[in-house]
DNA sequence: CGGATTAATGCGGAACCCGTAATAAAGCGG
DNA sequence: CCGCTTTATTACGGGTTCCGCATTAATCCG
C-alpha cells in the first residue's frame, strides 16, 4: 500500500468515476455522484477534467427520467476514440488479435490458425508482431495510436516482470515476452495469463458482470483458471498468475501423472483418445486435427471408452474446482470450453464430483455455471487489461510502503 | 476500496507511521521519513498527534548513531500502556487466554485443559466467558480497560460477520460467536481462523516478521491453514477462511474418506492408530489422551505400522501443500505442530512429496520451514489482530465503492 | 565558545474534498 | 407568454492534508 498524497486521493476518485461511467453506461453525474458517494462538487470537478482528457464525451440525447422535470440530466459515457487498444490470445493452435476501441468494442480482428506448441520465442514473437502490425493496419489505425497491447498465453506468467514462466507454446522458459515484443513494437505491452484476461472480460461484459469474486475455468487445448477476488485478478505471490494445469489431482505416493493437465486438458484427452482409437479411419482424423470431434461424438453415441474417459477427466476437473471453491468460496464458477456441455458426460461428472465432495458448510456457496467464450471475447479481455490500466487504477503503481 | 478523501489519507499515513513504529521501534522521526517515504514535515505532525493520543512515546536513552555528531535523534516506540487487549485460543483440547499490552506483550494468561470437542456453544462461551475475567483478574486489569478481543478456533470461520461456520469443538453450525461473547462481556469481539491468527503471530513477532507472502499449515487435533497473501491475510469471498481440513487429497471417483482432514490431522490418525494397536497397555494409554507419544515413540523405534501411518499423512499433508504452493507462490511455508519434527517420517514423506510433485517451473519458490509455536504464540496472535485494527488499517474499513 | 552537523519543526503554497449557495435548464400552470 | 417549481450542475469559501523551504534545536568538535 502506498502513502497516501492527494496526487493518490485524486488518483482513486478519478478512477472510481471512470469506473462508474464504464459499468453503469451513459450515466449523469447525479448518478455518478449517488453510487460512488463522492460530492456531486468534487464528480464535477473530476468529470471536467476527464471531458478536457476527451477520455468521456456527454450525450444529450435519451432523456429518460421518470419524472420528467427540472433541469435534464447531462449523460456522460466513454469516449470511443480516446484510445485503442490491442488484445492477443495465443493458444497451442491459434493466434488471435483484436483491435478495440476504448469501450473494448472490437474494431478489427485476425485470427491465424498456426499451430505453435513448443516454438521458439522468437518465432512466437514475429508470429505475433506481423498479426498486431496486419490486424491494425486493416483497420486503417496507425500503429502510433495503440495505446498498450496485451498478450494472454496458457501457461505460468509473471504479470508484473512481464515474464512467462513456462509456456505450451514456447519451448523456452522465463521468457521475457513483453520486453521483447516491447521492443519490436515500440508501444507499452503487457502479458498475463490467458485464464485471467477472460476472467476481466467476463467481470466487463459478460456472464460475471459486477461481481467482485468468480473462477473461470477453461478446458481448452490447455487448462487455465482466472481467479476474480475481491474485485481484482488474483495472482501468487511476485504477480504469478498459478496454473489450473499445475493443480495436483492424485493422491501422495505415486508421482507419476499428477498433473491436471495431464488428465484433464484436450491435449492429454486427445493422447489417451489416439491410444484406443486404433482404427485407421480414426487415426487419420487425429492426425488432421479433428480428434476432438470424433471423441464426443463417440461419447455422445454411447461409447464405453470415450465416456470413460471424458468422465475421468470430469472427475479430476471437480476435485480441483471442489479445492478452489474450498479455498476462495466463490459464489460463481464459470466453465468454459469445447468440452463442457450440457448433458456431456464430462460436465457430468465434473458437477457430480464437485457436488459430492464439497463439504457441507460449502455445499451451497458457489454456482457452476457453463459459458462459452470465443477467441474474441478472449482478445477483449485482453484489451481489456490495457484499458483498466489506462483507466488509471491507482492500487496497481502501489510499491512497499516500507523499505527493509 | 473506499472513495479517498483527506480523512482516509490521514488515516492510510497514520497507520504507516505506526507500522513503522511496531516493526522497526524504537526508531527516530528521519529514520520513519526515509522508510515510509513520507516528507520529514508530515511524519513530524503525525507523531505528534500519535503522542497527544498517547499510543507512542518518546525514548530519550540509548543513542546509538554511528556518527555521533549534529542533534541526537529522539526515538519513538510505542506506548504499551496504549491499551490492553485479550487473546483467546480454542483448540479441542484447550482454551488459553492471554491478555496483552499495545506492544502484543504478555502480561497474564491462562490455559484450561479442557476437553471441548463438539459442545453447544453456549458452553464453550460460558468457558470462555470465564477464562478472560479471570485471566484479566489475574493480571489486576479491569475488564473495562481491554479493548478488544480476538477469538481464534478452528474449522471455518465467517471473520467479517463474526460467524462459525463449522468448527470441531462447536455442535452447531453458524454460530454467532462475536456477538454472543460480545454481549457478555460488554466488549468488542473478533474471531477468526486460528491458523489466520498465528500466521499473523509469525508475521509480527515470528520466523516471518515482515514477510509479505507465506503459509502456515499447522497440524494439530484439526488442521490449520493461515496464508499471508501481498501482506494481509488471505480470506475467500466473503470473509471465509479456508480450512485446511477441507482440502482434498484423494483422486475423483472414491467419494469417501477425501478431506485431508480425515487421514492427516493428530484426530484422525490417533483413529487410526488405535484400530491397529490392540494391544490393551496402548488401548489404555489412547483412553487416556496419550496415544500421540506411544504412536510417535514406535515410529521412532521403526514400527512399521506407524511410520506407515505417518508417512500417508505426510504424503497427504504434501499433496495439499504442492497445489497450495501452486496457487499461492509464497516464498515461505511454515509447518507447526507436535507431529512436524525434524527427520520425523511424517516430515520426511511430507517434503519429499512436495519435491516430487512440485512443478519444475515452481521448484525453487517455497521454502519451507518448521517452526514450533506454543499456544500462548496462538493467543498471542489472537491479540495481534485486536491491535492491528486499534493501530486503524484503513482499508479493513472500506466498504464497496459503488452501489448496484 | 563559535562552527559544523544533524534532527525536528514553523510557515506558506498547492491540491483536494465538501457544504452551501448560486446558476442553468427544463416543465407546469395560469 | 411568463413566472414558479423542480432538478442538475457549478462557483465559492472553508477546512484538511501533504510538501518544500527556511528556521530553530541540540549536540559534537576544534
Amino acid at each position: 500500500m502506498k502513502t497516501a498524497d492527494p496526487e493518490l486521493m485524486r488518483a482513486i476518485n478519478r478512477f472510481h468515476v471512470m469506473d462508474a461511467v464504464r459499468r453503469f453506461g451513459p450515466i449523469a453525474r447525479v448518478e455518478i455522484s449517488t453510487r460512488t458517494e463522492l460530492s456531486p462538487t468534487t464528480v464535477s470537478a473530476i468529470t471536467a477534467a476527464l471531458l478536457e482528457d476527451g477520455l468521456i464525451v456527454p450525450r444529450q440525447m435519451g432523456d429518460l427520467r421518470d419524472a420528467a422535470r427540472g433541469r435534464p440530466r447531462v449523460l456522460l459515457e466513454l469516449n470511443p476514440e480516446a484510445a485503442q487498444v490491442v488484445g492477443v490470445k495465443l493458444a497451442p493452435d491459434r493466434i488471435t488479435v483484436v483491435l478495440t476501441n476504448f469501450r473494448a468494442d472490437v474494431l478489427a480482428q485476425l485470427a491465424l490458425p498456426i499451430r505453435l506448441s513448443r516454438q521458439a520465442a522468437a518465432v512466437v514473437a514475429d508470429l505475433v508482431e506481423d498479426g498486431i502490425r496486419q490486424c491494425v493496419a486493416d483497420a486503417g489505425c496507425p500503429l502510433e495510436n495503440v495505446r498498450g497491447i496485451c498478450v494472454g498465453l496458457p501457461g505460468v506468467v509473471e504479470h508484473g516482470a512481464g515474464i512467462c514462466r513456462q509456456s505450451p507454446v514456447f519451448t523456452e522458459s522465463d521468457v521475457p515476452f513483453a520486453t521483447e515484443l516491447s521492443r519490436r513494437l515500440q508501444r507499452p505491452v503487457s502479458i498475463d495469463s490467458d485464464a485471467n484476461l477472460v476472467a476481466l472480460a467476463e467481470s466487463w461484459f459478460g456472464a460475471a458482470r459486477g461481481l467482485d469474486d468468480f473462477l473461470v475455468v477453461s478446458v481448452e487445448h490447455s487448462l487455465g483458471l482466472g481467479i476474480m477476488h475481491k474485485g481484482e485478478l488474483f495472482r501468487g505471490a511476485g504477480g504469478l498468475s498459478p496454473d489450473l494445469g499445475d493443480m495436483l489431482v492424485r493422491p501422495a505416493g505415486r508421482t507419476d501423472g499428477t498433473r491436471l493437465a495431464d488428465i484433464a486438458s484436450e491435449a492429454a484427452l486427445l493422447i489417451e483418445a489416439q491410444a484406443v482409437l486404433t482404427a485407421p479411419e480414426d487415426q487419420q482424423l487425429f492426425r488432421a486435427g479433428r480428434g476432438l470431434g470424433r471423441v464426443l461424438a463417440l461419447a455422445e453415441a454411447g461409447d464405453a471408452r470415450m465416456t470413460g474417459l471424458l468422465g475421468e477427466a470430469g472427475e479430476a476437473l471437480g476435485f480441483a474446482i471442489a479445492n478452489l471453491i474450498a479455498l476462495f468460496a466463490p459464489p460463481k464458477v464459470i466453465l468454459a470450453g469445447a468440452l463442457i456441455q450440457e448433458g456431456a458426460p464430462l460436465l457430468d461428472a465434473l458437477l457430480r464430483t464437485v457436488a459430492a465432495l464439497l463439504p457441507p458448510s460449502l455445499a451451497g456457496v458457489a454456482e457452476i455455471v457453463t459459458h462459452r467464450s470465443t477467441d474474441t471475447i478472449w482478445a477483449r479481455g485482453a484489451a481489456a487489461m490495457t484499458l483498466q490500466e489506462l483507466y488509471g487504477a491507482p492500487w496497481n503503481t502501489t510499491g512497499p510502503a516500507l523499505r527493509a
